[in-house]
DNA sequence: GTCGTTGCAAAACGTTTGCACACCG
DNA sequence: CGGTGTGCAAACGTTTTGCAACGAC
């Protein structure tokens, strides 16, 4: 099961220890499988397991979806992938690293990013009134995008 | 939250006639069943399709889930109900009039509501930065509530 | 009588589970 | 080798669809 095609090949080298290493402080093994969805969750910025399925079986089509969802679950433990509620439908997986808040457009379904520290007077306020301290990124926020505010 | 039993009937009555008008405007037909799921959502405050489905057959077993759905689909359209994810699996209907964002802890699943001015900021923010307009009772914003926040 | 609406059954969808086999360490 | 991880198939809960019968107007 070669674990690379050309482009992600060297980053997937270079993480490829990071990973068993995380895995093994746990008594966990280190699989190929595990090593493909992360690089394809990585490839895709974000994706559903879905998504990240056809991804991984571009490359090793024997992969099963089930395992594609244990691996999500597992990497998500792991603290390296996380996901995301868009509204509906499939959740939605991305790498850890780029945080990010999602806006959800209710007219053409179109998905942007905002950073984070948009949220901050929000964050401020909740944890002020109520002791509620907020995750800024699992939940998608919604609403109307620029182009179709007006034409709803 | 009691809005229900002989008070629910009252009102149920008054606006029997303006769901049946706002039908019409609209060349669509007043059904038992559309005012049932109507006065389902008013008496639960919150519910997801099957427990709305559970209420409407205490008065009528016979009504389908699928028309549940199609109902609360259309009273959504009709302007007269809403839906909010709440993260995870059902969304959770209620009816339009109060308007408040949803707390969803990770920690407990508890749900609190918090009025909509909290994201006052936020949305002015998102508008004058992006031009998206947000709305705020859609989905449900997550973290961890007072009692949760320490012991994770 | 028309045509929107319903109930039923079945399909679709996303996700999970049970189990035998494979393979990591 | 031992036990974790995988693939497969089948179950699962929720939502949608096709279609014939029903009933609002």
């Amino acid at each position: 099961m070669s674990v690379a095609g050309s482009d992600g090949a060297r980053q997937a080298g270079q993480q490829a220890t990071a990973l068993r290493r995380t895995l093994h402080e746990r008594g966990l093994r280190m699989t190929p499988q595990r090593q493909l969805v992360l690089d394809a969750v990585r490839a895709l910025g974000h994706a559903t397991p879905e998504q990240v399925c056809a991804q991984v079986q571009r490359e090793a089509p024997a992969v099963n979806i089930t395992t594609v969802y244990r691996s999500l679950d597992l990497l998500e433990r792991l603290g390296l992938v996380r996901h995301t509620h868009l509204g509906h439908g499939a959740p939605n997986y991305s790498v850890h690293e780029h945080e990010h808040v999602h806006l959800v457009c209710h007219g053409c379904g179109r998905v942007t990013e905002v950073p984070t520290d948009v949220m901050a007077p929000l964050t401020e306020r909740l944890a002020a009134g109520t002791g509620f301290v907020l995750d800024v990124t699992h939940v998608a926020l919604s609403g109307h995008c620029r182009d179709c505010r007006d034409t709803s």
